[in-house]
DNA sequence: ACAAAAGTGTTGAGAGTACACCCATGC
DNA sequence: GCATGGGTGTACTCTCAACACTTTTGT
């Protein structure tokens, strides 16, 4: 039987590259790493590598944010692909690019073999970036800000038990304003997405209630 | 000075497939293809094809749809890549899915060169497709859905100019229910968006006023 | 005059917003 | 007892949802 060929067109190159964000010194950064090798050698550019020929999109995407922070299983998402003919001076390369968000404490940073340093940026202040990546960036501020409005993966930077004034200060810092407590509280109870951990004791002040984000959770939900 | 060398990983093949919408004898239908090669030789599928070596993903897509449709200038939006490793028996093939949204009017399908036909099905009786189109076919209704709540993207299934209740019953199709005429109007009219253009003569009833969609809207609004 | 779709207002319920004081704990 | 953040209620505004009749045209 007859049966396309596909090898018959020139193939590109394919990487992922990912967008880690956390919550760090009541800021939101960006993981950079410097590249040491060429093009671009000794720029910041976003982690990322290669996607090997037999793993999925989200393992290789997976598997660069472990070697980059140590970290797994934490919220990981598909951002976009892009694909400009140009974007890479060696060549035709595909980048499928992710978001992920990491709750810092977490966190060993390790160099990985191909970059010399992994550091975190204030996504405020983001220094200029190899190939395309200012771009990807970029996009990925929106769509992050869009994300925590409707859903809730802000709760993925947070540690299992919270209180709720620490969910408020991520909200405070991702959209750079302040919310009225009592509002904001009101509004996240009213959601019933919370669970009573009870009381947590080392604090210096009146001690807080800690919740824990309820399993079965739809995927949006107004949350401001 | 050293470089990187990208072609010492195994490259996989690059494909855009694309979910193209329309509205056609009050249902919402996507085209389907029926392949004429193997694998799934006589099966249906997304119209795609691979991304030549030296095109953008969006120039593939738009390239894609125009030999499906012979329509340019629509809505286009890049929807999901997907790459499990074995989605192709071919070998390795990444797709990046694509949405388009086409006025049925302007179109004139006409078989590609790797399809013997092109038709238009019911999104609510999809028949069985080949890969992970129906993976990524339902990915798409979700989205489509998404992006009706939230933005225009509804008024490019129109005509430049028209009534509101044509609006209002593209709403009623995607979302498979009926909207109060009056609330509905009241909701179009107090966003803002649309710019009175006469009144149409040729019915056989009270006239329409009609109406276009202003140029400069913002990314996202609250339609529903 | 009849058929067909256009156009149009009011009311009640619920959600969002603005706003300030007392409480529990560690030191 | 003081510093620190935790916890809580009310009133106003605005938006959303429910609801039906008259108007304009072609035939």
């Amino acid at each position: 039987m007859e049966e396309e060929n596909i090898h018959k067109f020139k193939k590109p190159s394919v990487t992922v590259d990912i967008v880690i964000f956390t919550i760090k010194d009541d800021d939101l950064k960006v993981l950079l790493v410097k590249r040491k090798i060429n093009p671009f050698k000794n720029k910041l550019a976003l982690p990322g590598g290669f996607v090997r020929i037999d793993e999925s999109l989200e393992a290789a995407a997976k598997r660069e944010l472990k070697e980059e922070t140590g970290v797994q299983n934490v919220y990981l998402e598909q951002l976009f692909s892009f694909g400009e003919p140009k974007r890479d001076p060696r060549g035709r390369v595909i980048t499928i690019a992710y978001i992920a968000l990491v709750n810092s404490e977490n966190i060993k940073l390790k160099a990985a073999t191909d970059v010399s340093a992994a550091l975190w940026f204030s996504s405020k202040k983001i220094p200029p970036l190899a190939f395309d990546h200012k771009k990807i960036l970029d996009y990925s501020l929106k769509r992050l800000k869009w994300k925590f409005e409707y859903t809730t993966v802000a709760f993925s930077l947070l540690p299992q038990k919270f209180a709720i004034s620490q969910i408020q200060k991520i909200y405070e810092i991702v959209f750079n304003k302040k919310f009225d407590k009592r509002n904001f509280v009101k509004k996240i109870i009213s959601l019933n997405i919370l669970k009573e951990e009870g009381i947590n004791k080392n604090v210096s002040h009146r001690p807080p209630m800690l919740y824990s984000l309820k399993k079965d959770i739809g995927e949006i939900i107004e949350i401001i």
